[in-house]
DNA sequence: CTGAAAGCGCTTACAG
DNA sequence: CTGAAAGCGCTTACAG
């Protein structure tokens, strides 16, 4: 049943010219006679021929695949982003390998180990240990095209494309603050080890020091934009309000959340630092019946479709998802084609979305 | 810059034995002793040996790698479902290559051209056109693995996974009607050519004719369960009702949504179709100022996360999105493994999950 | 258990 | 403009 494939070979016998010729006008390069192009075309076409990339690759070194590593293409976030790409790949007749890491190194491991088996041109990563990525270095040293995406590795000077996490925290949770809230919780994933190191990077962001809030993950990033908020308006931070989830997980950010709000000292804002932490914590702001933004102000990293429609409205630090995935292809693309220079680290503004979510605290008089 | 990549030949040679011993242990198949199996894997270690695959694909005739088409990556529809993919290609230590529809043949048909160049091992499609997919028939006839996720095609006996939309479309709409709403309206996509196809629809509908429900669209066969529910209850369907978005678009559905709801003798109830049609339409219940289930009872196909917390809930027909994915991949593996017979079409049912959003229609006297 | 040799389907210098 | 030949990196009968 299975129809044997046709091969350029028999192009080229039943057109009458050798597989070299048959081979420049299939694959268009080089000369070749009009006659004898229109000829082989025609039987190729009769015969349905179908180029075999993996020949052609194996060849020309080149597979005109990439080869993606996302956290879970089921998240909206990567979701969209992915979209991006691959519209970027798609509008060059390129192919795209999409792998899930889970957040997890060995699984970015094994994703690198399987795409570069597969030889692909190309690599985009959201890497999941922004400290130490040996895999990571490892596959750049041996010169393969590489775009970060979403978050940078301390040490591996390649192509990034990343959106900016502390500003534009620091202005959503300065929305907060000017509208005179003074206890502003913040829902934020931080990793397994948040209790740990939370207490050094309160320290450390005492100071002022900026420099290496760019070696963190993007979620301490956004908690470091809620303490230079607070610094700037010179606020003391009460730790209780920090609230670590521990795990990418929005009903771990719920039962997290709610904790925090059936306290008898709750806050009167909410930031949120990313879209699982969201869902959690609009589920618990529902679950214990109070309302947004009359007796809960909030502000959430990442617009999600429902803070369109949600009560009045929910305020969001709008990433540009798709473009983020848009201009890491086309970063990788030009290195695929062999630009050369220094690392290019693109940071993309997130927009502010105002829809009324923030009010001054309640029993606040507004006369 | 650019690391040599190491072959099987040096790693033969440096281990003193021939290609093939070093091919036969490398790839574990056929017999190797035991020393030169070590002395081969740690020279294969040392150099950082790394097998390409392309060269392997070519002999063996296998890329475990599967093809995807799906409509739009960053649905959540489909995000989930690839998901469900994913997971059962990567327990596999196989690869996916994803590719966008845009539910557009154009699309489609290319896609199933660069897929097949690209020599996958199978396909998983969720064809657009479910009348008449000439490519795909094309490529079944010609012996590649493939299965049909979501939606079938007429004439197209191959396995596939769906899920049952009129009986579960059916049974949402009869839950409104139990409650003793008689003006339901029901939201969905139904392509472009709705104001043709759609008088005829319900003609032959009318006649309880139910096996062409089988060879329509998703959106159709909703659409479908709406009016058997009607048939039931033996009620007239007013198409004043009948709400065709003609595009997958959110904002679409919106609009429409809007006028239907501004309309003196609106709907006392909403069935929306889909997770767009569903996103639109809460959109506008928001924008008329109408509260649900109070002025409005609400149910929606396929469960978006915040349907859990909007209002006091929204009553979703959750669509197993994952096992979707995973079903298909079973079944894919199977037939590329050489499974034969004849084909499978699994249909999964969704599950009706109770929120709250029905009430009785405004007006009524509960007592 | 191991090796020499052919070959997967294509591209690419190199002659002509 | 066209063809003969080598070769990409591997696997697979076939001998031994």
């Amino acid at each position: 049943m299975k129809a044997a494939k046709v091969t350029i070979v028999e192009v080229a016998a039943k057109a009458g010219v050798s597989v070299a010729t048959a081979s420049r006008v299939l694959g268009n390069y080089g000369y070749a006679g009009a006659k004898t192009k229109e000829r082989v075309e025609a039987v190729a076409s009769e015969l349905g021929y179908r180029p075999n990339k993996l020949a052609r690759g194996l060849i020309t070194g080149q597979t005109r695949t990439i080869g993606v590593i996302a956290g879970d293409i089921s998240s909206p976030f990567y979701a969209a982003v992915l979209r991006g790409i691959s519209d970027g790949v798609e509008a060059r007749g390129m192919s795209m390998l999409i792998t899930n890491s889970d957040e997890t190194v060995a699984r970015e491991i094994a994703a690198t180990k399987l795409l570069r088996e597969n030889q692909v041109d190309g690599l985009i990563v959201s890497p999941c240990d922004v400290m130490d990525s040996p895999h990571l270095k490892e596959a750049a040293a041996a010169g393969i095209p590489m775009v970060l995406i979403d978050r940078k590795v301390t040490g591996l000077q390649i192509d990034s494309v990343s959106v900016e996490n502390i500003e534009s925290s620091r202005d959503g949770v300065a929305r907060l603050l000017w509208a005179g809230h003074r206890r502003i919780g913040v829902v934020a994933e931080l990793g397994r080890t948040a209790s740990q190191d939370l207490p050094k990077f309160l320290a450390s962001a005492g100071q002022g020091g900026r420099t290496n809030l760019n070696a963190v993950s993007t979620s301490w990033q956004r908690l470091g934009g809620y303490l230079a908020a607070h610094r700037d308006a010179q606020l003391e931070i009460d730790p209780a309000l920090i609230v670590h989830v521990g795990e990418h997980s929005a009903s771990a950010a719920q039962q997290s959340v709610r904790a925090l709000l059936e306290t008898p000292d709750r806050p009167t804002a909410l930031f949120c630092a990313d879209g699982l932490m969201s869902s959690g914590a609009m589920a618990a702001i529902v679950a214990c019946g109070l309302s947004v933004p009359d007796d809960l102000s909030l502000v959430c990293f990442d617009d999600l479709d429902w803070m369109a429609f949600v009560g009045s409205g929910i305020d969001a630090i709008a990433q540009p998802r798709r473009r983020l995935g848009k201009a890491a292809t086309a970063l990788l693309i030009a290195r695929i084609k062999g630009a050369k220079g220094r690392a290019r680290n693109l940071k993309l503004r997130p927009r502010y979305l105002s829809r009324g979510s923030i009010a001054p605290p309640p029993g606040t008089s507004t006369a």
